[in-house]
DNA sequence: CCCCTGCTCGTACGCTGTACCGTGCAGCGT
DNA sequence: ACGCTGCACGGTACAGCGTACGAGCAGGGG
């Protein structure tokens, strides 16, 4: 019985999962339109199941686990990642790379929310990776370099899709705004002083933009030296 | 019924939650701590009732509903940060601001997960707020650029906390190695050179440290800017 | 003393992920 | 052509979840 025979013939396999018309990226690309239209918590096998009009179990047929899908649903996110090398500068490169991402991130904000929950280390995740490290080394950041300076840009990218979520509407900065008003004025003078500028920083692409403009006159400068390092040597 | 004579005598409520020991903030305290030994997913109704040694539904006096617990219980993480204001160069202030912060993240990694679900707007939290706007407004920042500055920072140390985590074991560094040297070298040329930076940068203090210093450059070098602007006006 | 008001909490409902296992069919060997 | 066999499928079941409902009960006010 659990001798190793089981793979006597191994089109059998794949000759099963054809009758069917489905496959394990179908059940992905599923499971991604539904966290996408309702949300990370609206997503049940049942519920996943019953759209593709298969029965519940038959899910673990493709998938070991519900982890295990959702981690199929975001590479199959990552796969809508558009970004060609741009000419340019420095900054200039690095900061269309980012807005891809945040794109990306827009279009899927579950990303964001599932990376929270594991660490999802997948090919189609590292196609992102790739470009920003082509970006820093051909600047020429040593390789450990490039890859602390990358995390830091990926942090803040992730963070702002998680943190910065809600646009800020009229409605959502008020009530923020009121919330900071509502603290005692002596023991929170700083953040009474200004709360206007704390709820319009909550959120929206112009937060976004300050803090990759601010990151970006960091790394430029650290790139500076490191080419003038590499220049005179 | 639907009058509003219910608050008739309010010491009757007070007086009866005396009778327990059981207070608004003890079950949050216990939350807490089921949180941090235990981890996000341990935290259930039945569970914490069980350890406090009351009904399940005793704790629906008290919180309308296991999210509004769960806010008090990031608030109650929160009155563990420690941070006074000291002297020194505005580098020198955030950075002793941020540790703060990461040691807090440290003790209560629950924060930055519970954090990543809802905002929490909450008295407590803003405490951390408030030391960082300090700093920022005596440098010399206009309350908008500071309030857009913190939210730089914020989004980093939490953001850190989230998905730097995992210290880098040896172990895990080197199944994140693996990862990135199972990946095919052509199409990630980058990726694949600088795979051991990769590795190293996806968790420990090393990382926190070069991203705060990375950003704090950009900061320090903006700060100057406006003291500059302000004392030649 | 009795009633009334409030907290407490047992029970129950609808939901979750998934282990187990019976059913039926497609394909191969004879 | 026929029977066997391996496997995809999915119904049922179980443990656990958040929480609505309402019965029970104790303590204070009339």
């Amino acid at each position: 019985m659990l001798r190793a025979m089981s793979k006597v013939n191994p089109s059998r396999e794949a000759a099963a999962r054809e009758r069917r018309g489905l496959a394990r990226d179908d059940i992905a690309r599923a499971a991604l339109d539904l966290l996408d239209e309702e949300g990370v918590d609206a997503l049940s096998m049942r519920r996943l199941a019953e759209r593709l009009g298969v029965g519940t179990m038959t899910l673990y047929g493709y998938f070991r686990s519900k982890d295990e899908l959702l981690d199929a649903a975001v590479s199959e996110a990552a796969e809508d990642f558009v970004f060609t090398l741009p000419d340019g500068s420095l900054r200039e490169r690095l900061r269309a790379h980012q807005q891809a991402a945040r794109r990306l991130l827009a279009r899927h904000p579950v990303i964001a929310q599932l990376r929270a929950r594991q660490p999802v280390v997948q090919p189609a995740m590292f196609r992102i990776t790739e470009g920003a490290m082509q970006i820093l080394l051909e600047a020429g950041f040593p390789p450990d370099e490039a890859a602390r300076v990358f995390r830091v840009l990926f942090v803040q990218v992730v963070g702002d899709a998680l943190f910065n979520r809600d646009e800020p509407t009229a409605e959502s900065r008020r009530r923020v705004r009121g919330a900071l008003l509502s603290l005692p004025e002596d023991e929170f003078p700083a953040v009474t002083r200004a709360a206007e500028g704390i709820a319009a920083s909550t959120g929206g692409p112009e937060q976004f933009d300050y803090a990759m403009e601010l990151i970006l006159d960091a790394v430029e400068a650290r790139a500076a030296r490191h080419s003038a390092a590499s220049s005179h040597q």
